[in-house]
DNA sequence: TCTACTTACGAACACTGTTCGTGTCAACTG
DNA sequence: CAGTTGACACGAACAGTGTTCGTAAGTAGA
């Protein structure tokens, strides 16, 4: 069995692929971190569809069962960024005389993170209502609706209701990003027939209308003052 | 070539053969308008993740290809879902004494449709801006804010942030239903340090409230009531 | 009767998330 | 120091997904 020589030559073997392994393989070992923001980096990139446990593992040069050890789940995964990405969002110490400004600040950095990373509104909107991070900024905005002396209810519903506003918005802003050009939504709009759609035919430019964020910031701002 | 006995029994086992097609194959033809309805039925009692190709297909008795013969994407399936969903919203004749009455309307009409196909929402977001069903849902709401004396581009805006709410709304309801249950969420709530989350601890049920669709309301209130 | 054309579909491709069992290494224990 | 334990890593595979290709079959037209 222990032949002298066969055993040197394992050894010698051992040794060479030691030394590679000892330069690549053991120098980084995965951890959740390294996960989290590899995948982040990638949904930024390329956008959240592109985001597969395949694909992350493969970033990290090894298999996809790899994940598994640190990850439960996809969807814990899709927790994880969403947690990682609200923690980016800074909340302002709370000035009464000034709440709705600062409020708006607190959405409109949610807003941009979300496009920052397209796509991710969808997992924010499947994320539990638990996330210890996303509980963060919540806990943030509602300190600044009650220094502005709203009632506990009507914020917390106003929260609510703006958040999902956020995640929906930002979701359809990605998708228009990467799919139809406005161009050929309007071509098409044109074409409506004006005796089935009178209205919408005689505002077509109206429809289309609102650069940049103007319809977020118009949506928010009806929201806000619908608050007594 | 011709054997007359072997054509025979060609024929034969040919006409056997055709017994069974006539009565089970050939009765109904695959249709655009069957398989929506098909897949209509199945994300009403399934929920929409439940919807795929070859779920549709197999509940056709055939393979997945054969949809594709009618049908170019699951993308425009889940189009269609959305067209056929919206051709049961009711539009009511504009009344400008009561417009935001009948604004409402329709959008719990829209909302009910919604929460009746469980998860379709998302399909809701993703589809293009251009289907025919629901621009004539646009044009209907359209009719009762101008009637109602709103500026077309306040309408529009409108509109749309309402949509957007509508979809995101549904779209977490439907999760939850079929998820987490509210007690266990009250529970981990009521976990939270005080020390980290004064404002989220001290309103923990104001938080969790809203029986039915009490925040769908408020929400849509709050949009309607911010209109000059 | 023979041809042209639309429809139907079995098989396969390239993916997805996830699990099982095995391997391999590090550190604690005798 | 030797040996065992336990956590981590991962190749291979499973059951799905949307989609395409090439072929078969049936209907309609000349």
């Amino acid at each position: 069995m222990s032949n002298r020589r066969g055993a040197s030559r394992e050894e010698w073997a051992d040794r060479i692929a030691a030394l590679d392994q000892r330069e690549q393989v053991r120098k980084e070992p995965i951890t959740v971190d390294r996960i989290v923001t590899t995948a982040l980096r990638m949904v930024e990139t390329e956008g959240f569809d592109a985001l597969t446990m395949r694909r992350v593992a493969a970033a990290l040069d090894t298999g996809p069962a790899s994940l598994y050890a640190h990850v439960r789940n996809k969807a814990e995964l899709d927790d994880l960024l969403i947690g990682a990405l609200s923690r980016n969002v800074e909340l302002p110490p709370p000035d009464a005389a000034r709440w709705r400004e600062q409020v708006l600040d607190v959405f409109t950095q949610l807003r941009d993170q979300f496009l920052r990373f397209p796509g991710i509104s969808r997992a924010a909107l499947s994320a539990p209502p638990t996330n210890l991070d996303t509980l963060r900024v919540t806990e943030g905005l509602l300190a600044l609706f009650l220094a502005g002396g709203v009632a506990p209810r009507v914020a917390a519903w106003t929260i609510d209701a703006a958040l999902l506003y956020v995640s929906a918005y930002t979701f359809e802003v990605s998708l228009r990003a990467g799919g139809v050009d406005r161009e050929e939504v309007l071509a098409r709009l044109r074409m409506l027939p004006a005796s089935r759609f009178p209205h919408t035919a005689a505002h077509v430019e109206e429809l289309n209308s609102g650069a940049e964020h103007e319809r977020f910031d118009f949506a928010l701002g009806l929201l806000l003052r619908g608050i007594a």
